[in-house]
DNA sequence: GCGACAG
DNA sequence: ATCTTGTCGC
């Protein structure tokens, strides 16, 4: 099913509006949690697509069988863009949305996958940071950049990581998916270790480098802003 | 001050 | 993110 997308009255205005919502916010994160056990229960992945010009978004949330990978739930969500991109304050671009897919969703999402940083963050307070303190979900976020991270680079074989660092801060981790390819950027959201979110992402990456909850909901949500935009029903 | 910078 | 064709390879 799909839904509109409402933006909050108080939603930041400002970078600085923006920034001192992330710093209030950063102490509700949990990370004490191990979360769920990989393989079991459901995973849901989360994506958002745009299209500046018309002003439009679209977010999509798939929820899988950890166990079979098989699709189980999904819906989606378009409105209007709530926020720029920023390096930094991504979260205020995307979370209205996803936070409407969501609550589409006919059934619990269990573990939420982000497509993005969690604690891999300038202020330590990320995409899946911020998701989580805001429907205390557990979240991870598996990125595709290293941003102003560091890290060495892991061995070639599959299941390889480095240490993703702020100086010599472990804010996350590069994992190796496929053997001899680029590794994703792990990092960990709410309620979610490190370890776990790393062993979450192998158990979602059988084929390809990215999550198939990412693949999944990355393709829901261009599809659905497609259709948006072609029906003309949300065009400014 | 100048670049770099998740999606 | 998005603009964009064909092409090489498993």
């Amino acid at each position: 099913m799909t839904t509109t997308v409402r933006i909050p009255d108080d939603w930041p205005a400002t970078e600085d509006q923006a920034r001192a919502v992330q710093d209030e916010l950063r102490g509700r994160v949990v990370l004490g949690e191990p979360g769920p056990p990989p393989g079991t229960g459901h995973v849901t992945g989360v994506d958002v697509a745009y299209d500046d010009d018309r002003d439009l978004v679209a977010a999509a949330a798939v929820v899988l069988d950890a166990g079979t990978l098989e699709v189980v739930a999904e819906a989606t969500a378009v409105g209007r863009i709530s926020f720029p991109y920023v390096p930094g304050l991504l979260a205020f671009r995307e979370i209205p949305a996803v936070l409407a897919a969501l609550g589409a969703l006919p059934r619990p999402p269990g573990l939420v996958v982000c497509d993005g940083y969690g604690l891999a963050h300038p202020r330590r307070f990320g995409l899946a940071s911020h998701l989580g303190v805001l429907t205390g979900l557990p979240t991870i976020g598996v990125a595709k950049n290293p941003f102003t991270f560091t890290h060495e680079p892991p061995a070639a074989p599959r299941g390889s990581s480095a240490p993703l660092l702020a100086g010599a801060e472990e804010v996350g981790r590069a994992l190796r998916t496929r053997d001899g390819v680029k590794p994703v950027y792990v990092s960990v959201g709410h309620r979610v270790s490190l370890d776990n979110a790393c062993a979450h992402t192998l158990a979602l990456t059988p084929a390809h480098r990215q999550p198939e909850t990412t693949r999944r909901a990355d393709a829901l949500c261009r599809r659905a802003l497609a259709e948006a935009t072609g029906a003309g029903e949300y065009v400014a």
